[in-house]
DNA sequence: TATGAGCGA
C-alpha cells in the first residue's frame, strides 16, 4: 500500500522517514521528495508497505503525530 | 511545507 506523508520537517530524509514506519511493519520503500531545481525538501514524501493491515495501522498511529514540533499528515496515496 | 523520481541492479 502506498502512503503519502505531508507536513514533514525539512530536516527529514529517506532513512528517517522509513524509520517512522518500520516499527509498524515491513517498509519496502520510503522517499522524501526534494525539489530537484532547488535541492530543498518539498516537505512531503511517500512510503510503501507491502502489508495493507500494517500500512493502515501505521497511518492510524502516525497521522497527526508530532515530529520535531510539527504535526505531520499521513494518509493513503491518491494515485497508484 | 500537501501526491514523486528513477536509467542501474
Amino acid at each position: 500500500m502506498k502512503i503519502f506523508v505531508a507536513s514533514l520537517p525539512f530536516e527529514i530524509d529517506d532513512s528517517e522517514l522509513k524509520g517512522f514506519f518500520e516499527p509498524f511493519g515491513e517498509v519496502s520503500s520510503a522517499k522524501v521528495i526534494v525539489d530537484k531545481a532547488t535541492g530543498r525538501s518539498r516537505g512531503f514524501g511517500f512510503v510503501d508497505m507491502p502489508d495493507e493491515g500494517m500500512a493502515k495501522a501505521a497511518i492510524a498511529q502516525l497521522d497527526g503525530a508530532d515530529v520535531d514540533g510539527r504535526t505531520i499528515v499521513v494518509k493513503e496515496s491518491e494515485k497508484q
